[in-house]
This record gives C-alpha cells, sequence and structure tokens, in this order.
DNA sequence: GAGTGGTCTAGACCACCCC
DNA sequence: GGGTGGTCTAGACCACTCA
C-alpha cells in the first residue's frame, strides 16, 4: 500500500472514520470491532485505537469495553464548541457565519484602568503593548478580545504591519517571535459582567445589558506568563458550548 | 516487582509522577527523558507515555519532540477546572470551600415557563420530573441546579429516598437506574443572565445581578437526550476555569 | 463461552532540536 | 551527531458484557 506521508497514520484513520461515520456507513450507532477496523483499514490495532482514543476524548465515540465503540451524532452536530476550538475566526466559521476580523486599536499604555481585572502580582510592569481585536460574524460585531503584553516580555516593539492577524496561529508566531518563548497553553476564566459604555458601543448591544467576560493568560512552554487577554463574547451572537464526557 | 493489580499501571505511574513533580524532584521543569523514566519505574516506555500525554492533556506538562516533557507548575496550582471537574462537590472541594448540597425539591411538573430556555423539540413531553440542588460552600449558596427529566425516559417515578445524592456519581447512577440507558455525555452551553428573583434569594445576591447560566443536556451512550439541567453559578465564589493547550 | 475493548510489552525507525 | 519525543507494529493476556 503506498502512501505519502503527510501527516499521521492515526490521524487519517481518525480522519477516514470521520467520513464514513457521517457518510452512515455504520449502522446501529457502533463501529466495527477493533480487530476489524484494523483489517478493513490495513492499520495496526494499536494506531487504530489511537484514532479512537481522540474521537473518544472529542465526544465523538464512547468507547465501552465488552460491547464497542458507539457513535454519538448529537456531538457530531455540536458547533462552536469552546473546548476544541480556540481560533475565533474557526469558532464563527464553525457556527455557520462568514467570519472576519479587524485590530481596531494597538500601542503602548499605562494604565489598565479600564479592566477590572486584578491583574495578578507577577504581571506589574509600567508599560503594556495593548492589543484590540474585534470579531465580525456577517460582518456584526460579535467577539471583542483585548490582548496586553507587559513590556517585560517583549524583546522589541510590535511592528504595525505584522499585526494584521487572520488567524489565531498567526497571533501565536507573533507572540513567539516578540517574546522569545514558545507559547503554550492559557488558563482562562469566565466570569458575569455588564456591558459598559464602551463594550456596548463596540458590540452594538444595550448598555448594561449581562454578558461573559473571559480573561485569559497565556504562558510560554518554560511558563512564563506571555499576555494577559479579556474577551467579550456577544451575548446573542455567540454560543459558548463544550461536551463532557461523563462516568470517568 | 510485585505489583496489587487495583489500577492500572499508567494510572499508578501518572499518579506517581505528579507526586515526584509536587515534591519537586525534577530541576529546570522539566522531566526525566522517557526512556529513562521506563528504568526508573521499571515501566515499559509505552505505558510511561500514556501517563504523560493523560498529563499533556490535563495541561500539567507539554510533550516537545526534541526537547522533552515540560512541566507546568502554573496549571498545577490551578483549581476549579470546569474541563476536569463535573461534580460541583468536587469542584467546591477543590476552590477550597466546604462543600455540602441539599436537595430543596424535587417532584413532577407540566409547566417548564420558569425556564426560558428553548427545550429542543426531541423533549416535548407533558410532564417533567424536576429535582433541583442547592450546592453550598462553606455553607453559603453557590451553585443551584435545577435537573428536568422528561416523563417518556423515566420507567418509573423516582423515589424520595434516593435522591439524597452527596456525589455526582450518585447522580449518574440514579439516572441510569430510572432510565435504562447508562449515561455517556453531556453538551453544555454557557450563558449569560441577570439573577431574577427567586434565584437571587436561592443565591443570596442582589436581585438583576449579572450571572453565567449553563444549559446542560445528558445524553446515554445511545445517544437519547436524558435530562435537561439548569445551572446557575455564584457569580463571586465560583470561578469557571479551564486550560486549553495551545499550537495543537 | 464468544466477542469486544483495556493494558502492557519489546522493538524498530522517524522527526525534530540543539550543539 | 547525539538526544529526545513521535509513530507504528505484532502479539500476549486481562476484564467486561451479553447470551
Amino acid at each position: 500500500m503506498s502512501r505519502i506521508k503527510y501527516s499521521p497514520l492515526y490521524l487519517e484513520a481518525k480522519t477516514e472514520l470521520i467520513k464514513m461515520i457521517k457518510k452512515g456507513d455504520f449502522k446501529n450507532n457502533k463501529l466495527p470491532p477493533e480487530d476489524k477496523l484494523s483489517e478493513m483499514l490495513g492499520i495496526s490495532r494499536s494506531t487504530i485505537r489511537e484514532a479512537l482514543i481522540t474521537l473518544d476524548r472529542e465526544g465523538i465515540i464512547t468507547k465501552k469495553q465488552g460491547i464497542g465503540n458507539l457513535i454519538h451524532r448529537s456531538t457530531l452536530e455540536t458547533k462552536m464548541r469552546i473546548d476544541l476550538i480556540r481560533d475565533f475566526l474557526k469558532l464563527l466559521d464553525d457556527g455557520g457565519y462568514k467570519a472576519t476580523v479587524k485590530r481596531i486599536k494597538s500601542g503602548w499604555t499605562d494604565k489598565l484602568t479600564q479592566f477590572d481585572t486584578k491583574i495578578p502580582s507577577s504581571f506589574r510592569d509600567k508599560k503594556y503593548f495593548l492589543i484590540e481585536f474585534l470579531y465580525l460574524a456577517n460582518s456584526q460585531p460579535a467577539i471583542l478580545a483585548i490582548n496586553i503584553i507587559p513590556e517585560s516580555v517583549l524583546n522589541t516593539t510590535p511592528q504595525s504591519e505584522e499585526m494584521p492577524f487572520d488567524s489565531f496561529k498567526k497571533y501565536l508566531s507573533f507572540l513567539n517571535k516578540y517574546t522569545d518563548e514558545e507559547i503554550s497553553h492559557s488558563i482562562s476564566k469566565y466570569a458575569p459582567g455588564k456591558a459598559n459604555q464602551t463594550i456596548s458601543k463596540i458590540l452594538k448591544i444595550k448598555e448594561s445589558e449581562p454578558i461573559i467576560k473571559r480573561e485569559e493568560f497565556y504562558y510560554g512552554i518554560f511558563d512564563k506568563l506571555l499576555c494577559y487577554s479579556e474577551i467579550f463574547f456577544h451575548p446573542h451572537l455567540i454560543s459558548l458550548t463544550m461536551i463532557h464526557k461523563l462516568n470517568q
């Protein structure tokens, strides 16, 4: 079997399985036994299992010892999953919107008083570099993201022409370039709030309308705090969805 | 090496690794190479890797090809993670509270007008069984959970004495027993809202104070919708935290 | 007891990172 | 080029479910 190696076998198997599931190849919402799949796809059972474990983690299937691998159409159809999709353009796209983004502000600032967050003590610089993005869903304002990078983690002043990010990946590359530490993870907190005058104007909602705010702390692979972010989600356009596997 | 088999090897390895990390056994926030760990713990590399992959998924470490397995203290210290902990008692406990729960209402109902949710069309019974739980953090009301089970999925009327749930696991057992389908996953949506009179009274917050509501749909292993749930989190006591691995 | 997933191993070779 | 994780295989045996 000739194989052009552009991605790992288990990911190709995963893609293939999803395709087959969507096509309706499997009856009774159940996959064939693992050794059968192994035979069908010409891949060892271990590798098939890697694909299945990924699908299980994403909620697409449930692995049940003694029974089989059960398919969940309910999760396959679930859109805008914040547990899986972090790129807001992709999130909006997944929700069926035409997604675009514009940078509405960027530059140095020394006062963070507009943010009612308790900036952590590990994060007390004199100056911060601020970048604000507005994500549009079908041209309507949907997500406002305010990114704050402390001066101490930047090696040079970011260049404006490098900031027209059209994907989250590019924002991460940007951070990698200017902070000398590769980004690895983020810690987010969701909090209830009201839209103040500024937010309500930008997101075109009523003032003091309830809104969910996400505070996000980005860390590098060596655990250095690289960026703080406040994100406001349009209360009606955005659905913050996630899936949990129970019983485990 | 004698081994009492009460849990899989890779989970014991995982526990052991966490213990060693917390103890500070590893310098430079980096684990020893995988083959070294394999030798140290007397376990094959494959099994060690299963443990490491779990740790990576939970954000405790980051696996970097060519570099090593890097430890994140930032995530190890993160509390009340809704991406990992689903049992509210455990969530509160993790947050450092003394956690208790009381059932404040249960019984049949035919009107769901108090809920401003669009009950899905797959869920239009004449009668619903309703169970309300109030979770307390240090005796203060912290989480209100309203569970609604449609008549059509119940085999008999739930018995009151089986409902003093002191863990999420028991609620799942309860559902398993009365619905004839084992529970498997849930789909949650977070939405902003204001505390109405009832909610504000129960949670002891100001009326019309912004609050986050979680709507949760529970599904069985054969993808049948078994239960709908509305959950209100106290805006100040509860921190809804989650961790994302980036770059993947 | 047959069927199915869960755990575990030993070993081979590839891909990436850094010196 | 040496070190480290990533992928993949073949095979053995265990544990659970259902009839």
